[in-house]
DNA sequence: TCAAAAAAGTGGTCTGACCACTTTTTAACG
DNA sequence: CGTTAAAAAGTGGTCAGACCACTTTTTTGA
């Protein structure tokens, strides 16, 4: 069995190689990984080949190639999965209120979260939102979201709505109007007592404010 | 501005450029993608480079490539992706949490929305499960689910899902036991009648069961 | 007409070369 | 002796050519 599997692809033994080496050398994030000479030597292949397997790798944000410097194992938040995924799904799928939709979901998830515990919803950081809000009178819309993103501690959620806020552009990286004040000091108000549903519903009519800018 | 993201990365430009060519050339899913040397030529770079770019692209599941036979666009995204990333991404078990809090973020907006909408929780789809599980006793779970991203019409949200999903591998893809049964039917019952809270209840009871599968 | 053989096309791999850049070593100077 | 500048070595980036194995297409000949 597996011959299909194991015949071909030289290549991604290559790749599996690397991760063996990696883990036996007790490579750490940020460490140099052996010259492409080198393991093309050790690994007994083509200094081509490894460069195929490293180079894919770095496609993945797995390593980081510095020109002339060397070969390092990347940290883990720097990987690029969702970039590149993004690069390929979304490019297809044309529909933006598909974009909108489900950044709105993950949007929406954070505000559940964060309503729902206790050491969420009382940082400091929504009341310093208010003091933004009295002084100045506006605040960027893209600013908060990300807030709520970035408080829920799920990195993935926050990669990909990332992503997809990027597709929004400018039309929620901006300053809040005057209408859209209200809205969000009910929502973060709602937020912070634990009150999903108001700051949900607080959350979604700011949404449909946003929508007809 | 951009410098060290333009003057770098020359291979990345020509997976940038490979898409671009495909979008161009109108290429479909399980067509054929010019030769390496002819892109080498038509992209002014070498064999080599080329090379690169498209193992990447392989690595990713984006591209299939057959021994004398040629490169070709992939009809489905294949588990090349989620062996690679699980080998170094989903080490880590923070990941792997949200990986699947992820997931269920997406699955429980998918509940929400059908229960909400009369046309969508009144499908045929939901009796068939029904009765699938009255007949055989048991069902795929992955099936369920995905038929729940799917009648939302959101693909995005689908997408994101499929590749989500594909990181659970097995323990989604699987028969359901004899003691999720019963949460189950109370899930699409509940989001038949629309008792969007109800549905949720019993479907973050059955996401507890698997969890400990 | 059709099957076998030849040719062309294509991916897989390796080698060697050269460049640009970084790091290390060496040499020169004060 | 210490500092600094130059030289060397190390390293990734890219290209060109070669050869192999395999597939597809074309040609050949019975």
């Amino acid at each position: 069995m597996d011959k299909k599997t194991e015949q071909k692809k030289v290549f991604l033994e290559i790749v599996q190689q690397l991760r063996q080496l990696i883990k036996m050398e007790k490579i750490q994030a940020g460490e140099k990984l052996p010259s492409e000479r080198v393991l093309s030597e050790r690994l007994g292949v083509g200094r081509s080949s490894v460069r195929e397997a490293l180079r894919s790798l770095e496609l993945l944000g797995l390593i980081e190639t510095r020109h002339g410097g060397g070969t390092f194992l990347a940290s883990t938040h720097k990987h690029q999965l969702v970039e590149i995924l993004s690069m390929f799904i979304l490019e297809d799928e044309k529909s933006k209120k598909d974009v909108e939709l489900t950044r709105q979901i993950h949007e929406m998830e954070a505000i559940r979260v964060i309503s729902c515990t206790e050491i969420l919803r009382t940082l400091p950081v929504w009341d310093s939102f208010f003091v933004k809000l009295e002084i100045e009178g506006t605040i960027n819309c893209r600013d908060i979201l990300r807030e709520l993103l970035i408080t829920t501690g799920n990195r993935l959620s926050l990669k990909i709505w990332f992503q997809l806020a990027a597709y929004d552009g400018d039309r929620l990286n901006r300053n809040s109007t005057e209408d859209e004040k209200l809205m969000i000091q009910t929502m973060l108000k709602s937020m912070q007592l634990g009150y999903e549903k108001e700051a949900l519903k607080a959350y979604e009519q700011w949404m449909s404010t946003v929508q007809s800018i």
